[in-house]
RNA sequence: GGGCCUGUAGCUCAGCUUGGAUAGAGCGACAGCCUUCUACUGAGCGUGUGCUCAUAAGAUAGCUGAAGGUCGUGGGUUCAAAUCCCAUCAGGCCCGCCA
C-alpha cells in the first residue's frame, strides 16, 4: 500500500530499485539490500547503503531513512499512514481488500466433480474448499468468475451401483430404508465391489449393463436415472450443509461423445495419427503419447475434456480455466494442454490444473472400494459435534437452536481452515480434534478474535466518528495497523499464485496480532481520544477478519 | 524402468517462484501472568438473565518467557544457499484403447 511512498523517495535521488523487502518490524517498513549494487558501483554495500541514507531525503509519508549493516532501511510516518489505512478500511468495509484487476475478464472454475455412485468423501471436501476460496479470490480480484461442476454420470462404475440395485435391490428405496440417497447408492456400489471380488463374471455383467445404456436401453435408462437422482439429490443437500454452491453444472452423460468431431479433425490436419490397429493417438513429446479415440470410434475420458473445454472456451470467452482436481490426474491435465495445442488452440495455455494432495486421517489411509472411506457427511457431522460439546461446556443453558448454529458455524470452520491452512501441493493429515482446538493455528482461533472483537463493540455502545489515529503508538497496536494494512496484497498474491493458505497464514497472523495487543491495551477503560482510537483500530481488524474468513467460506460469528 | 511432487524442532506446518540482516509459527512439554472485554467465585444493584465492583486459591477458549534445528544426505555455483544446479536416499502420486 505505501511501497510508492518508498519509490518516489528513491526516484528523487535517482536511485532505480526493482522492489523491495519488508523486514522485520524493528528496522523499518521497508528495506532496500545494496548487495544489488555492490557490481556496479565497485564498493562494499555497507558503504553504498550509507551513501545512499545520506542522498536520500524523508518526506511526508517517509520520515526516517536509516542505513544498517548492507541495508536502507526506511520508516513510515505513523501518523500518516495510520491514518489512512483505518479510514480506508471503515470506508471500504466488506470490499476492503479487494481490487479491480480482473474488470472486464472472467474465469471458469470447476471443483468438486462427483460420481454419482457414491456420496462425497473427504477428498471431495478439501476439493471444494479450494475451490470455493478459488472462486471468492478471483472475484475479489475483480474478475467475473463461473463456478462449475462437472458430474460424473456415465461410465462403467455407475453401472456397477444399478446393477447391485437390480440384483439384490430391487424395489428398495432411500426412503424404505431411512438412509441418505446418495448414501443409498453407494452401498450398492460397495456390495457390488465386495460381490464381485468372489465373482469374477459380475463384471462382466458391468460391462453389458454399459454397453445397454450407451445403446439407450429404455429399462436401462430409467433405472439409470433413478440412482442419478438419488445421487444428487444427496450431494444438494451436502453442498447446502457446506455452503457450496455453482453457477453452471455439466454432466459428462451429456458430452461424453462430442469430442468425435475434434478428433477426426486432428486426423485430417495431421495432428494426430492412427495406431496400427485403427485407433487415434496423439504424439506429444515429450509427455507420453495419448490414445484420443478407440478402434472402434468410441471416445475417451480425454476426447470428452477436449470437446468441454472447446465448449467452455466458445461459449464464455474465458480468461481463465482453473481445474481444481487431485494431483494424481497431473499428467492428465499437461496432455489435455498438449493436445489442444496441438489442435492449434492457443487458449489452451490458459487452462489451469489447480492440484492438490491427498488427504489422510491419523488412524491410517482411506481406501475406497470396501467403503472404508470417510464419508464427507460423517465428518461434518462429528465436526459438528465437538463444537457443540465445546459450546455447551462453556454455555451450558444455552438453547438447542443457538447451539446448532454456533457448531455449524465452529465446527464447518474448523475443518474448512485446517483443509486451507496447508500448502495445496501438500498432503494433508486431517486430525478433527486439532482443528476444532481454540488454541493454535485454528479456524477457531480467528473465529474467536472475531468474536471478542464483536463483544467489545456491543459493549461500547457508541463508535465515534472521527479520530486521531496518531494516538495508536503502542508497539502492538502499529503491529495490527500494519497487518491490516497488508490485506488487499495479501488477497491478490494468494489468489495469482494459487496461495490459499498464505491467506490463511495471514489472518492467524492478525488473530494473533489481535490478541497480544488485547492483552496489553484496554479499549472500553482508556481515556477519551484513546479510547475511540482503540475502537476504531478494533472496527478495522475486525472488518479484515470477517473478510478474511468470508473469502474462505468460513462464518465469522459474533458470538462463541 | 521413466515422469511429477514432498522431505525444515518430538508432532503438524510457513519460508523455496524472485539466493541476502540471528531459519519462522502452532501443538506438546517447562516456567510465569490475569489487566477491561473470555471463564470461575463472592458482594452490591437490577430483574429487560444483565450491569458494577472485588477476587484467596484454582482454572483457561487469552497473554508472556525460556527450551527445542546436521533445513533428508553428499557435492557444485556464489561475496552469500533452506532457497539455484547435479547426484543420492526415503515417502506419495502417475505412466490404460479406465475415469
Amino acid at each position: 500500500m505505501f511501497e510508492e511512498k518508498v519509490f518516489a523517495v528513491l526516484k528523487k535521488a535517482g536511485i532505480s530499485a526493482d522492489g523491495l523487502e519488508v523486514p522485520d518490524p524493528r528496522f523499518g517498513d521497508f528495506a532496500l539490500p545494496c548487495f544489488q549494487y555492490a557490481k556496479e558501483l565497485k564498493k562494499a554495500p555497507q558503504i553504498i547503503a550509507q551513501e545512499f541514507a545520506k542522498k536520500l531525503k524523508p518526506n511526508l509519508w517517509v520520515s526516517q531513512i536509516i542505513p544498517q549493516g548492507a541495508y536502507v532501511n526506511f520508516v513510515l510516518n505513523k501518523k500518516k499512514t495510520q491514518e489512512y489505512v483505518l479510514a480506508l478500511v471503515l470506508k471500504q468495509k466488506e470490499k476492503y481488500g479487494t481490487n479491480k484487476s480482473g474488470k472486464g475478464k472472467s474465469v471458469m472454475i470447476e471443483f468438486s466433480s462427483p460420481n454419482t455412485n457414491k456420496p462425497l468423501h473427504l477428498g471431495h471436501v478439501r476439493n471444494n474448499v479450494l475451490g470455493r476460496t478459488a472462486a471468492n479470490l478471483w472475484r475479489a480480484n475483480g474478475f467475473k468468475v463461473i463456478k462449475a461442476n462437472l458430474v460424473n454420470d456415465r461410465g462403467v462404475h455407475i453401472c456397477k451401483a444399478m446393477l447391485a440395485y437390480d440384483l439384490w435391490n430391487k424395489g428398495k428405496t432411500p426412503e424404505s430404508v431411512h438412509k441418505k440417497p446418495d448414501h443409498f447408492v453407494g452401498d450398492l456400489y460397495v456390495q457390488f465391489c465386495q460381490a464381485a471380488e468372489k465373482k469374477p463374471e459380475l463384471e462382466e455383467q458391468a460391462q453389458e449393463l454399459l454397453r445397454k445404456w450407451e445403446a439407450s436401453d429404455k429399462k436401462t435408462l430409467v433405472l439409470w436415472k433413478k440412482l442419478r437422482k438419488w445421487c444428487m439429490d444427496g450431494f444438494r443437500t451436502t453442498y447446502a450443509e457446506m455452503g457450496i454452491s455453482f453457477d453452471k453444472y455439466y454432466y459428462e452423460s451429456q458430452i461424453w461423445t462430442g469430442g468425435k468431431k475434434l478428433v477426426e479433425q486432428g486426423l485430417a490436419s495431421g495432428a494426430f495419427v492412427k495406431t496400427e490397429d485403427g485407433a487415434v493417438k496423439a504424439v506429444i513429446d515429450p509427455l507420453p503419447e495419448k490414445i484420443l479415440m478407440r478402434n472402434d470410434g468410441t471416445c475417451l475420458y480425454i476426447t470428452q475434456d477436449m470437446y468441454l473445454a472447446l465448449l467452455r472456451f466458445t461459449e464464455f470467452k474465458l480468461d481463465q480455466m482453473v481445474h481444481v482436481v487431485a494431483s494424481e490426474q497431473n499428467l492428465h491435465f499437461q496432455q489435455l494442454k498438449a493436445v489442444l495445442k496441438k489442435l492449434g488452440y492457443g487458449w489452451a495455455d490458459k487452462i489451469y490444473h489447480f492440484s492438490y494432495g491427498m488427504v489422510h486421517l491419523p488412524e491410517g489411509k482411506m481406501k475406497s472400494r470396501t467403503g472404508q472411506v470417510v464419508d464427507a457427511d460423517d465428518i461434518m457431522a462429528e465436526m459438528k459435534q465437538l463444537a457443540a460439546d465445546e459450546v455447551k461446556k462453556r454455555h451450558p443453558d444455552i438453547s438447542e437452536k443457538d447451539c446448532a448454529a454456533r457448531a455449524h458455524a465452529i465446527g464447518l470452520g474448523a475443518l474448512t481452515f485446517f483443509m486451507l491452512r496447508i500448502d495445496p501441493v501438500k498432503d494433508l493429515l486431517y486430525d478433527p480434534k486439532e482443528s476444532i482446538s481454540f488454541e493454535g493455528e485454528t479456524g477457531p482461533y480467528v473465529q474467536y478474535a472475531y468474536a471478542r472483537i464483536c463483544s467489545i463493540l456491543e459493549k461500547a455502545d457508541t463508535f465515534p466518528k472521527k479520530v486521531d489515529a496518531s494516538l495508536l503508538i503502542h508497539q502492538t497496536e502499529k503491529e495490527l495497523l500494519s497487518h491490516v494494512a497488508g490485506f488487499p496484497v495479501v488477497v491478490q498474491d494468494s489468489c495469482v499464485r494459487y496461495d490459499i493458505h498464505t491467506l490463511c497464514q495471514y489472518l492467524l497472523k492478525v488473530a494473533t496480532g489481535l490478541n497480544a495487543w488485547y492483552a496489553q491495551c484496554p479499549v472500553l477503560t482508556a481515556v477519551h481520544e484513546l479510547r475511540d482510537a482503540r475502537l476504531h483500530l478494533l472496527r478495522a481488524v475486525g472488518q479484515v477478519l470477517a473478510n478474511g474468513l468470508g473469502l474462505l467460506g468460513i462464518e465469522a460469528p459474533t458470538v462463541m
